[in-house]
DNA sequence: GCCAACGTTGGC
DNA sequence: GCCAACGTTGGC
């Protein structure tokens, strides 16, 4: 099993969202490399750490899961949609996403500060290549989240 | 709202 | 296939 760290700016989708849909599918990514990590690597039952980001104070809200295998993004050939991408067709699809389903909500959310301060998490990449939006996690550092969040 | 970092696009 | 221009992300 594999561990995540998915971004979402609570202002368009927030943990609480989450928790009030159960499942949803995220729309919307357009860059490959997340793509990929969907497409790719994701497993049905991985955890993720649901991360808001572009707003006051930017946290690990919550826990949420893979709860699909990789399917297409049909948002892409919709072109009303904001994710409308006009290369993207249904004959040949660019981009595919997974459902992720509602964990739970982190008693203590962590904050981008603590995480920034904490020496055992230095090599996360929300620290390094704070613009990658979906990014893995490893068990070390899922456990000291877990363990800084008191859950 | 500023701006640094960085991914993408397109001309050559 | 290089690289300049451009757009977006996201913390502050």
């Amino acid at each position: 099993m594999n561990y995540w760290l998915m971004k979402s700016e609570p202002d368009e989708f927030s943990i609480d969202d989450l928790q009030h849909v159960g499942t949803e599918p995220w729309t919307g990514i357009r860059n490959y490399q997340a793509r990929n990590y969907m497409r790719d690597s994701m497993q049905i039952g991985d955890q993720i750490l649901f991360y808001h980001s572009s707003c006051k104070v930017p946290v690990v809200a919550g826990i949420a899961e893979v709860a699909s295998a990789p399917y297409t993004d049909f948002s892409a050939f919709n072109a009303n949609s904001r994710y409308f991408d006009p290369k993207s067709s249904p004959d040949n699809p660019r981009w595919q996403l997974v459902d992720i389903r509602f964990v739970s909500r982190l008693p203590k959310p962590v904050t981008l500060k603590q995480i920034k301060a904490h020496p055992q998490l230095t090599d996360m990449a929300l620290v390094n290549h704070s613009r990658q939006s979906i990014q893995p996690v490893t068990a070390q550092q899922w456990q000291q989240i877990m363990t800084m969040a008191g859950a």
